[in-house]
DNA sequence: GCAAGGTC
């Protein structure tokens, strides 16, 4: 007798393997993919890992080609199946063969039910009669484990076929669309544009916001304050915190402006609890990662790094309770190896530990917490700090509470009404661990009913009312998770692969020309692709599937009816659609005009060789420019005073420079020097390189190979003299908010030895 | 070369 054990990752079949042989499995590699062997009450039971799901769909080759399929068709090509981990379906193969039952142990969720299937069709090929069975729990834990495999189920087909179906539906929809508005505006290679279920819709959210801030009319308004002191200096706002009209704001401003006192209507005062915030899931994990600079990639690729290596929990939950299994003190006595453990010895000094719970409880995987004691040695860059994050959110969710104390009062000044708010933190609580969230803090003092206080000043402001502001990325995976958008696992990959499309661009994301006008041609034409409804309703339908209730040749045969109808509405305005895609494009390409012939546009064009800049009536007129070799290039401000050409601006980070497009003019060099180099007399010229750093490089390279190295932030400026010491052009920089400074660009040299940095 | 979903 011997059973084989499908897990869905290796962390899960290495726990498993552990608990079912009370830490006795022996680990086995096959083509180094790691196995476990063990004893079971005189059962041996191999446990395998998987990696996800080891299929995918995708149409057979013969309907690769783009230009010669026609969409219509593909809509209903059947997909076929691919393996994708060639290796685990031979081990699957391999140890199939030598077991007379198998156990499905994957994730207890529909995706899981699928990719726990698939394994088993390829472990069981020639042994069709062999019993299958399922392995359903909640959490890796010895009770669960042990319940789940004396309590075996049935696999749930009609749960798996419902995931399948997703897949069909979605391969469909995203490549029929995707093809169509590719080939209408001719981009063809890496700069096709796509569709999707979740990232259409998410792309509508961010285009959506551009389009209101776009549309945003600012009214002004008036602001009358006036500046109160009792003990200290706390400020009172007349009782409409917005005066519209400007006529109304002389009168009342007119009234108060020479007041000296404000009389004291009234007074409260009470306090309220700061509570603590709830355990981490990848959500609230992405949201504040993002407050610390990460991007939704950055961090869950820092997480996966640390989950592997063992120093956090899995990182993908939606779970915000801690499960019992989790026994919190004797973790937290485990952490007092790290960096906080002062800190964690605080929190282990309360009479009792109390966690905090979110609404959200599921049982795939508890909440992201620490597994093991880290310092600042062990961990460096983004690892430490996303590990920092963590640590601090599971001692946040154990510390007390804060206590925030509420004042607001009302005076009377000369006849006019104002008021007064206080908020004081006078516990801090759980924000001595978690100093991620800023408190909202002002001081008031306390004050007594009829009590008459100095007024100090009084002033009144005119204000804009201002547009709602971008989603910053972290925001943007909370209204996916609301929206029922993406998952756990694919949020963060889904606003990547919007940036890696082109469709938006900075650091808080902002539309692209090309992303705008995908959703625009989408809502006139195929509206619902861009609603999260789509989602919503295939989630519906999925849920019927796995309950029996719609068969899954039925939903997909609709969807396809649909997907059919969608595509014919699109094809009548082909042209059209394909005229403002190309129009939205070649705008978004555009550096300027050109300089040498009448009505040529420069574009942005991409070459073997790297990108250049090209004019768009070539072959008529061949001007071009070569490209820096690093950053975004837009256009900028006028032409350039020497040469003609556009000015363009390049963006580095947080970094721009302002150049002519024509890099070899005799005003970009200009700009550009600093200075004589030492060694041979040629300039010693400010550039980039291919990583967007910046150096100091001799124009006579490849000649003269001398460089030195520049701080990456601020202006610099050739400083008009050589370095006494080693002869080196003297640089200047100025930043913003400090002083100018002077100095030797060689790092070589003794000259600023003793003077520190200012 | 198209999607979204797992996981590395």
């Amino acid at each position: 007798m011997a059973t084989l054990v499908i897990c869905e990752k290796k962390s899960a079949a290495s726990r498993i393997s552990y608990l079912l042989s009370d830490g006795d499995q022996t680990q086995k590699s096959y083509y180094n993919h790691p196995y476990y062997e063990l004893d079971r009450e005189g059962e041996k039971y191999i446990c395998v890992p998987l990696r996800g799901h080891i299929i995918e769909y995708d149409y057979p080759k013969e309907y690769n080609n783009w230009g010669k399929v026609d969409e219509e068709d593909l809509i209903w090509v059947e997909p076929q199946k691919n393996i994708t981990a060639k290796r685990i379906v031979n081990l699957l193969q391999k140890t199939g063969k030598e077991v007379d039952r198998m156990i499905v142990a994957t994730d207890y969720d529909r995706e899981g039910e699928l990719i726990g299937l698939e394994a088993v069709r390829f472990a069981k090929k020639e042994l069709e009669d062999i019993p299958v069975e399922r392995a359903r729990f909640s959490s890796l834990s010895k009770g669960e484990i042990e319940k789940a495999f004396s309590d075996l189920k049935e696999i749930d087909v009609d749960l798996a076929e419902s995931a399948a179906t997703r897949q069909i539906i979605d391969l469909a929809w995203g490549a029929v669309l995707t093809r169509f508005l590719s080939k209408a505006s001719s981009q063809y290679g890496d700069d096709y544009l796509s569709v999707g279920r979740v990232q259409s819709p998410t792309l509508a959210i961010i285009v959506d916001k551009d389009h209101e801030i776009e549309e945003f009319d600012p009214e002004p308004y008036w602001k009358i304050t006036a500046l109160l002191e009792k003990d200290f200096e706390f400020e009172a706002d007349y009782k409409e915190s917005r005066i519209w009209e400007k006529e109304k704001a002389d009168e009342v401003y007119e009234k108060v402006e020479e007041a000296d006192e404000a009389k004291t209507l009234s007074f409260n005062e009470k306090t309220k609890k700061d509570w603590p915030p709830i355990p981490f899931n990848t959500t609230q994990f992405l949201s504040d990662a993002n407050k610390l600079n990460l991007s939704p990639s950055q961090a869950m690729s820092t997480a996966e790094d640390l989950y592997t290596a063992g120093w956090i929990s899995y990182p993908r939950t939606e779970n915000t309770v801690y499960p019992d299994s989790l026994h919190l003190e004797g973790h937290l006595r485990k952490l007092k190896g790290s960096e906080l453990s002062e800190e964690v010895k605080e929190i282990l000094s309360q009479d009792k530990i109390w966690p905090t719970k979110g609404k959200k409880e599921t049982t795939d995987h508890p909440p992201i917490y620490p597994i093991k004691p880290a310092t600042k040695g062990d961990l460096t860059g983004n690892k430490w700090k996303v590990y920092e994050l963590i640590l601090r959110r599971f001692l946040a969710t154990l510390a007390p509470y804060g206590i925030k104390r509420l004042r607001n009062a009302e005076f009377n000044i000369e006849g006019e009404e104002f008021k007064s708010k206080g908020n004081e933190l006078i516990k801090k609580g759980w924000r001595k661990y978690y100093p991620y969230y800023k408190a909202k803090e002002s001081k008031m003092p306390e004050l007594d009913k009829g009590e008459r206080v100095d007024i100090t000043d009084v002033g009144m402001e005119e204000k804009e009312t201002q547009p709602p502001s971008r989603y910053s990325q972290g925001k943007l995976v909370k209204i996916m998770e609301d929206e029922g958008l993406g998952t756990k696992s694919t949020r963060h990959g889904i606003i990547q692969k919007l940036y890696n499309r082109n469709f938006i661009s900075g650091k808080v994301p902002r539309s692209t020309n090309s992303g705008r006008s995908v959703i625009d041609t989408l809502e006139k034409h195929a509206e619902m692709v861009t609603k999260p409804d789509m989602t919503r309703e295939l989630e519906e339908d999925m849920q019927k599937i796995a309950e029996e209730d719609l068969e899954k040749e039925d939903v997909i045969k609709e969807s396809r009816d649909m997907l059919q109808k969608v595509l014919k509405s699109l094809r009548e305005e082909e042209e059209k659609i394909g005229k403002e895609l190309k129009q939205s494009l070649t705008d978004q390409h555009s550096v300027g005009n050109c300089p040498e012939c009448e009505d040529g546009i420069l574009l942005i064009r991409k070459s073997k060789n790297g990108r250049f800049v090209g004019c768009s009536n070539y072959p008529d007129c061949k001007n071009t420019y070569s490209l820096p070799r690093s950053g975004n290039v837009k256009p900028g401000k006028g032409e350039c005073p020497e040469c003609g050409a556009p000015m363009v601006k390049v963006y580095h980070g947080g970094d721009t420079e302002k150049l002519c497009i024509d890099i070899n003019c005799d005003h970009s060099q200009e700009q550009r020097y600093r200075g004589e180099c030492p060694e041979c007399g040629g300039d010693m010229i400010e550039q980039r390189s291919y990583k967007g750093k910046r150096f100091l490089g001799c124009s006579n390279y490849p000649e003269c190979e001398n460089t030195y190295p520049l701080p990456q932030k601020g202006n610099l400026l050739y400083a008009e003299k050589k370095c006494e010491e080693c002869g080196a052009p003297i640089q200047k920089m100025s930043k913003k908010n400090k002083e100018d400074w002077e100095f030797c660009p060689n790092p070589d040299c003794s000259s600023d030895e003793d003077e520190e940095d200012k």
